[in-house]
DNA sequence: GTTCCGTTTCAACAGATGTTGAAAAATAGA
DNA sequence: TCTATTTTTCAACATCTGTTGAAACGGAAC
């Protein structure tokens, strides 16, 4: 009942993928068995592991398929951002327009393809265990560069704070990919989060407001500084 | 082997709460049996369902255990910081202190159990359907409540700004909760992702600097505002 | 045609999974 | 002590899970 139109003769293979990238994203990898990604691809249950080996194997296909588009895009875009700034350093919205627009604007979004990637990404980012491993692999080079980028725009930042400005960067973005529909619902229809270009031009001033108030706020403190307590509160 | 210490004799109700926290918050609902939930419990196979029916509303007992707690003490929080700046309304970093602090800080989280449940919370949050759905009917009041005091703080700010500032705002807050230990790997061990108190501040300055900047920056853009594109991307 | 090789199907496996009913044990009330 | 109720154990169920080996199919080379 759910076997799609019969298949496309050749191209099994990223119809498999395909599918896999749509059930991963929406239910997790436990929450997909192999005969759901076989029968929204119209293929049979065996053909998955001839092609990928065992379930974990086809999870990782799926992830790292799109990941070096990905990469190349915000790579070229830094690099754009960059040149065009020189011999400046680029300004911190440059960064982070770099940063977020090739992901979350374009054309390539009219694919659902790519908004049940970025909801997956969202995914392996917030699992613990094998997904940092997964993320540091595919993403961690270029994230380093875009690091190296704010420190030459935040000149006298402290380390500390850059990166932890940049986990609540990275905690925005993430939310903004999972497209959970939460802040449709908690909005009232205001905002809608499948519109991840709306998301990307708001995220733009409010990240590069936090880095900037990130840099100035810096209060030398050395470890963790015990703001007020409340009175008690169980164990 | 995993039989833990004897069954505290009583207490197998809250014992088998405590092994489900943790068990779904490092491996997801569908990533844990109840076989494992109950080994770690140091209880029957059975017992799980006795208490509390099928697996699905375990995970929710799980859930709203501690949501009713951590929802007064926000609740707390707010009220105070309202009637410190009575009666001018308090300011942005005032609500966001109060938003975060109560469950980011406190002798709360020596306890193993609180940071469980946090990273079931984020697990949660990102989950699309039903997860919406938990996290809406147990923190959207109060949710409310705090936009409702952003709004005094940030006169003038317009609605959207608003609602895609505590997107960011909950996706940095929600990946701080996950402690997948991302930061610490990019970082070299500079930050370290269980130190949620260290989070907590850092994360204080950089939102408030991210809705002061969003409300500034507000460019009376009506609906989804085209940046500049790059020459072409393949769909 | 015949052979060969990459692809696809089919059927089945061994094990795991959520759930349940009935028996057994513990607890409380009289 | 006897009874009634709650709690715990045990064993089993029907179903689903990832994986695999062998057979069947496909088309191209000879």
């Amino acid at each position: 009942m759910r076997t799609k139109t019969p298949p496309p003769k050749a191209d099994r293979r990223t119809a498999i993928l395909d599918a896999a990238e749509a059930e991963f994203s929406a239910h997790g990898f436990d929450g997909v068995t192999l005969r759901t990604i076989a029968k929204r691809a119209g293929v049979d249950l065996a053909l998955p592991n001839y092609y990928f080996g065992p379930k974990k194997q086809l999870f990782d296909a799926v992830f790292i398929r799109r990941a070096e588009i990905v990469n190349l895009w915000r790579e070229e875009a830094l690099k754009a951002a960059i040149e065009a700034a020189s011999p400046q350093p680029p300004t911190v919205e440059a960064i982070i327009r770099a940063y977020l627009e090739p992901m979350l604007t374009g054309p390539h979004l009219e694919d659902q393809g790519w908004k049940n990637y970025y909801a997956l990404v969202a995914y392996v980012n917030n699992s613990p265990g094998w997904g940092g491993r997964l993320m540091a692999d595919h993403f961690d080079p270029l994230i380093r560069q875009f690091l190296d980028a704010l420190r030459l725009a935040l000149p006298g930042m402290d380390e500390k704070d850059l990166y932890w400005g940049y986990q609540c960067f990275s905690g925005a973005l993430t939310l903004a990919l999972a497209q959970t529909g939460r802040i449709d619902h908690l909005s009232g229809g205001v905002c809608r989060s499948d519109d991840l270009a709306d998301a990307c031009e708001h995220m733009v001033h409010f990240i590069t407001g936090g880095f900037e108030a990130a840099r100035r706020a810096a209060p030398a403190a050395v470890t963790a500084p015990p703001p007020k307590r409340r009175a008690s509160k169980n164990s």
